[in-house]
RNA sequence: GGUCGGAUGGCCGAGAGGCGAGGCUCAGGACUGCAAAUCCUGCCACACGGGUUCAAAUCCCGUUCCGACCUCCA
């Protein structure tokens, strides 16, 4: 079914239309990864999880996905870093890449198909600045810089709707080398100290922009389907990106999306405090399953306004769906079989509408769970199914491997030790000595450990990854 | 100054002219030895002022407030 009737958001006629590949059946999608300088707070990996969740739904709806995701390992703030914390700037970007890579693989964002490195594509960068300053589109003043002639571009700020002469000028540059103050670098001129790969042009390393037209143009060709990224791209990055390769005579993206903030205060989260929603600090009071289900519960396009008692709300809301999950797998005595309802799939298919699709799977989860008071298997199985498939789709699955905390080993063994205090508490249960019993639960509930009785006798689950430390 | 978004109940969050998405919280009920889990019921909101319409949260005009981008940004 890969005449799947998806819409999508397109930042660059600001309408949603249906999606139709360049290529029937494949989707090339580039989105714009990280800049590793710092460890990844959640408004980084948010952009991870919308456009996870894209992929996802494009591979479920029957599309041979190629998904681009780079990693940028070398700009100022890398360099400045390195000079700060006394090591290579390459160990900078190394550190701060695994630790982006942890947080991904915590939230269960899908590796990217290819997961370039700037530093590993100067050659295509050089390739790319020979065309545009053979087409008279650049110009290399002789510093080891490299510029773009921003007046020479036919089309330019096509994504803000900016007028150029309406820019403010930038402060830092020195103009005495851009022909135009709006010029921006491609390629940036050697300094003392600073790493550098030569070039006909001199020493020196790449601009931001020119990295991911390269990158995109070497994976994905001269025209692919979509490009990503946070909506702070905008400009100037995504509308460079344009400049220079549309320069170079390539079709490059179709369509642009770009994920909203995650905000705190109502304001940009970098704006505020340095704050402490770092994915590693979040990961100590949440699962990663848990963060996901939050970040990933609003649409892509709204801001995400974070606050620790929505995130407690969200788990809270993604346990009651993960506990109807457990019981009916338990119930029907094998693997749920995941299938689409019509519902989620229209939800999806609207620009992904991921609201609308939750509340299809609380519909879900609700018929289910009538179906278990009326031991109609059947239904269950359905219900249970949809619940689940819609579930895998937003990454959310909640027996993915990638989501088990403990071993199969350690397993046994906890259910060895719940299950002989379960049997003592029958035990003082049958003989009502309920002070006995009811001690035992909540001896066992101070665990961590969630009690249910259920009609075939009582059953456990661990209700949190971590010891209840409550806080904030 | 230019460009672009936003304002929905106690809270989070959809929707985009007419049946009040969904979740969380709270209250009541069923079930339970008591709980938990689950189900049922209840809680009738759309920044403000005008206008259009049989009908406006939704369209139009105006206002207020909040935020983002304008060469570091997810």
């Amino acid at each position: 079914m890969s005449t799947s009737d998806l819409h999508l958001y397109n930042t660059a006629d600001r309408t949603v239309s249906k999606f139709t590949p360049l290529v029937p059946g494949k989707v090339g999608i580039y989105l714009c990864g990280a800049t590793v300088q710092a460890p990844p707070h959640i408004g980084h990996i948010r952009s991870g999880v919308n456009f996870d969740i894209l992929r996802r739904w494009l591979a479920a709806s029957g599309y041979d996905v190629t998904f681009i995701r780079n990693v940028t390992d070398i700009d100022d703030k890398i360099l400045h870093k390195a000079v700060h914390e006394e090591i290579p700037w390459w160990a900078v970007a190394m550190k701060y890449e695994r630790a982006f890579s942890d947080a991904y693989a915590a939230l269960n964002v899908l590796p990217p198909t290819y997961e370039p490195r700037a530093t590993g594509h100067i050659s295509q960068m050089i390739q790319l600045m020979q065309i545009l300053i053979d087409n008279g589109s650049a110009y290399a003043p002789g510093n080891g810089d490299v510029y773009l002639n921003v007046r020479s571009l036919k089309e330019y700020l096509t994504l803000s709707g900016q007028k150029l002469d309406d820019l403010q000028p930038a402060e830092d540059a020195d103009l005495t080398f851009k022909k135009d103050p709006r010029d921006f670098a491609l390629w940036k001129g050697a300094k003392p100290g600073d790493p550098s790969w030569p070039t006909p042009w001199g020493d020196g390393r790449p601009g931001w922009h020119l990295e991911c037209s390269a990158m995109a143009h070497t994976y994905l060709g001269e025209s692919f389907d979509i490009h990503g990224g946070g909506l702070d791209l905008v400009f100037p990055h995504h509308e460079n990106e344009i400049a220079q390769s549309t320069a170079a005579g390539w079709g490059f993206s179709k369509i642009w999306m770009h994920n909203a903030w995650v905000t705190t205060s109502g304001e940009k989260m970098s704006k505020s405090l340095g704050n402490s929603l770092q994915v590693q600090e979040l990961l100590k009071k949440v699962r990663g399953i848990e963060l996901r289900w939050y970040l990933g519960s609003a649409h892509y396009r709204s801001m995400l306004e974070f606050s620790f008692e929505a995130l407690e709300e969200a788990s809270v809301n993604f346990r009651r769906i993960e506990g109807f999950l457990n019981r009916a797998s338990e119930i029907l005595g094998g693997e749920i079989i995941p299938s689409i309802s019509a519902e989620f799939s229209i939800a999806m298919n609207d620009d992904l509408a991921v609201p609308a699709g939750l509340a299809s799977i609380s519909e879900e989860v609700k018929l289910g769970n009538t179906a278990i008071s009326a031991n109609d298997d059947k239904a269950l199985a359905v219900h249970a199914g949809r619940v689940r498939g819609a579930l895998q789709i937003l990454g959310c699955d909640p027996f993915d491997p990638v989501f088990a905390s403990t071993s199969g080993a350690s397993t046994e063994i906890i259910d060895g030790l719940i299950s002989l205090a379960l049997e003592q508490r029958e035990a003082a249960r049958a003989r009502k000595d309920f002070s006995t019993s009811d001690s035992i639960r909540d001896h066992i509930a101070g665990l961590g450990i969630t009690l249910e009785d259920t009609p075939s006798g009582p059953r456990w689950s661990i209700s949190t990854a971590l010891p209840k430390e409550k806080g904030n």
